[in-house]
Order: C-alpha cells, then structure tokens, then sequence
DNA sequence: AATGAAGTTAAACAGTTGTTTCAAACGGTT
DNA sequence: AACCGTTTGAAACAACTGTTTAACTTCATT
C-alpha cells in the first residue's frame, strides 16, 4: 500500500554491467542533461539503459525522485573526476589563482565535449528544483569557498567577505558565460577565433589576467596586451 | 490540404484586448518563459489567453511556429521596453561604459521581477532552438557591438576586434550569472548582503570598477577599497 | 525439492498531450 | 435578406505520458 520499499544505493555500489540502477541513473542523467526533465521521458531512459519501464518505479519510486538522485549521481560523479588542485604549503596566491580557474573552466568546459554531468547540473543552476540546494551546498559553496580564501590571500587580507564574494562574482562569471552562453558566444565571434582563444588554457590565462589586473596584481590590460 | 493559411501579424497590429492573436502570443510568452517549451501545453497556454484550443492551430500552424513567433515578440517587446542608451557628441567613453553596463542590468535582471520576455529569451540562450539565430542577430549582436565600440574609444584603438570581443565578454558574463544563476548566487551569500549590494545600480557601478581597473583606466580594486 | 524474497517482464491503466474536425457565429457587401 | 470569407466553439482523435498490476523468473536458504 503506502509502504513501497525502494532499493537504495549501499555505501558501496558496484557500477558494473549487471547493475541496473547504476544503468538507469547514467541513461537517466544523460537524458535529462539533454532534454530537461519533462521533455524525457521514463521509457526513453530505459531503453537507454536496456531496462524494462518498471525498473524506474522499482528501483526509485518515481520519476522525480530519480531526477533527484540523478543529479546527486551526477555532481558526485564530477567530483572525482576533476578534484580541486592541492596547492603545496606557501605557493603563491597568483599561482592559486590562475590554478582555480583553469580548473573550473576545465570542469564546466571539459576536455572536447561537455560530459553530461556538467550540463545536468548546469540545468539545475539555471532553473533550480528541489535537487538544487544539495547541489549547492555539497559541490558549488565548497569550490567558491576556495575560491573567496584565494582572493583573501592575494589582497592581503584587505578586503571584507562580501567584497571578495562580489570579486568572486566577477571571476565565476566570466568562466560561466563560455559554459552557460556557448553557443551564442560561438555565434558573436569569428570561427576561427573561436578556435585560436577559446580553449580552457589561454581563456585561464586571459581571465587571471584581466582580474589580476583589477586588483592592481598585475600591470593593466591596456598597456600589456597592446605592446605585445 | 497542404495549404493551410495561417494568419499573419500585418505590419501594424493592435494588440488590444480584442486581439486573439496578440493575447495567445503574450501568454504563450510568459508559459514558455516560466515552464519551457515542452511543459507548456497549449490548453495552458489558452486558458491564460482566454481563447479556444483551436486558435493556436488558426493562427499560428503549431506549437513550434507559436513558440518561434513567442520569441521574437519578445525580443521585440523588450527592444521598445529598454532601448539603448543614446550619448550626445564628445561623451566620455568611461561614462558610456557605466551607461551601458547599468543598461545591460536594467534590462537582463529588471526593476523588481524580471519580465517574462528576458527568462523567455535566456531560455533561448541556454538551449537554443530554431528561434535562437534571429535572437542573436537582432538582438544580442547589436547590443554587443555597441560594447565593442565603447572598449574601443576606451583603450585609445589599441587593442585588436578580438581582444575587444574577449574584455566585451568578461563585461557582459559578470552581469551575465547575476541572470542566469541569480537563485544560486543568492544562495552562496548572506540575504542581507543581497539586498544592499545586489542591485542594477551598485552592481553596475562596481563592475564597471572592475573592468576600468583591469584596462588600467581606473585605480585597482584592492587600493581604492581597502581605503574607503 | 520446497520456500520465499528479490528481480524482471509484458500488459494494461487512467490521464494528458498536440492536433483536427465540423458546425455555429460573426461581420461586412451585395 | 442572402451571401460570403473569416473567426470561434465544443467535441473528438490518436498518440503518448507516468505509473501500476500481476504473472513470471532467478536464486540463495532451508
């Protein structure tokens, strides 16, 4: 009656082949990434994940709770897969900084292609359902935390919290345009600028750059880029 | 039976209340807005418009050509709403930057509750469908060359198109994420801070800091803060 | 071999979807 | 009034949705 028992996930899982939860939350997260939650449908996932449409029910309830642990599935997946640097004791602030970014472009932009995980959690960022406050709280506050803590480093301690959370701001957001706008940044630019810039490598480069400069860090922009 | 006529907008149409078609265009607009395209129905999307669920079919074919022509009502709408700012002869580009940064924030996050016209077109941004070219081209390009040309007065012709796009786009991304993942944003900061410094006005104003600092036409950051 | 829980299946359910149909109502012109 | 193209209306259509059912298999334990 009221009481369905749903299988879950023990602390150690084997993703296997033979594993059909495991099957569905990654046919299940690569779906929704795609098409968004109420575009994909349950029969869509099982067919990816060559499991019968019953599974879904069996093994988590309902579709919205299999959202839910897909996108738990999801940043946790990211996680491992690009882990924050760690920086040895007494490693220049600038260095940390330059590091942090090109790690998060690496993160939001990956290598070639996106991997499903990134643009699923982007969905969430951009229009937030219930998955959203652990997503929050267990992958972005940590990583902008470090984030804030570099920048306390580099201003020496001058700045209050909230102004090195707003200098944080300005930091994500320049990485999250290339994520979130993609595409239309593909289309304002020429194509082959596209190719020549906009890599995880130089954009890390220009954009530690551009706020080095803001912060008086690192010579303006104006006076060094037109020198060279 | 192929050809089936769909009414099409005249050059000048009144959009009064006695206008089916511009009423379903508005309240499709604001559906597709808040819900997207495939969790908007068309019954909803009537209701709202107080209109019969064949309407859609008469004037505008199907829910895709709707959803097309929703998009560009939009970007029209809010063309009229938030024009450009205009600057007579001889204005300072460092004054024109400010301009158009609080312009930008004016019109990407709104007074109070975003109109449904920019969620319609971020979705667009995010996910881009058919509608998404005529979006660029007459919308967003033209705002973005505008921005281009102001960092071109500002850095004296010293810096080449590309780089003059690349700075456009640190511009445009740091009012960009207060958009699009302003929910997230308001969760990694205190609520307080939000409402005194989360504003069209102080945002602009620091932003535009930002980047006059990092082209070296402005003190840094950390100096000018650090002091006050 | 018998038991019973765990897992899997095809089939069906009730509800909603976009779209179409066709008759009725409208509004101007003859 | 009679005509006509244009617009509206309620109802129906077939397809698809998430979810459930109940029969079936599997397999370790008794």
């Amino acid at each position: 009656m009221a009481s369905i028992s749903i299988k879950k996930a023990g602390p150690i899982v084997s993703e296997g082949q033979d594993d059909p939860r495991g099957r569905i939350l990654s046919a299940a997260g690569q779906e929704f990434a795609e098409k968004g939650f109420e575009a994909t449908t349950i029969r869509d996932i099982c067919t990816l994940a060559t499991v019968n449409v019953a599974a879904v029910n069996y093994y988590f309830g309902d579709k919205h709770r299999l959202y839910i642990a897909s996108v738990r599935h999801a940043h946790e997946e990211r996680s491992q897969q690009v882990p924050l640097p760690e920086w040895v004791e007494g490693t220049q602030p600038v260095k940390k900084l330059r590091d942090f970014v090109g790690n998060m472009l690496q993160r939001m932009l990956g290598f070639d292609h996106p991997p499903w995980q990134v643009r699923l959690m982007l969905r969430e960022i951009l229009h937030p359902t219930d998955a959203c406050r652990e997503l929050v709280e267990d992958y972005i506050r940590p990583h902008f935390t470090v984030l804030c803590s570099i920048l306390n480093e580099l201003t020496d301690g001058e700045m209050s919290p909230a102004e090195l959370r707003r200098i944080g701001l300005s930091v994500v957001g320049q990485c999250f345009l290339y994520r979130a706008a993609g595409d239309v940044v593909g289309m304002l630019i020429p194509p082959n600028e596209k190719k020549n810039l906009h890599n995880p490598v130089d954009l890390a480069d220009y954009i530690t750059s551009f706020c080095l400069a803001a912060l008086g860090k690192q010579a303006p922009l104006s006076v060094e880029v037109s020198q060279k």
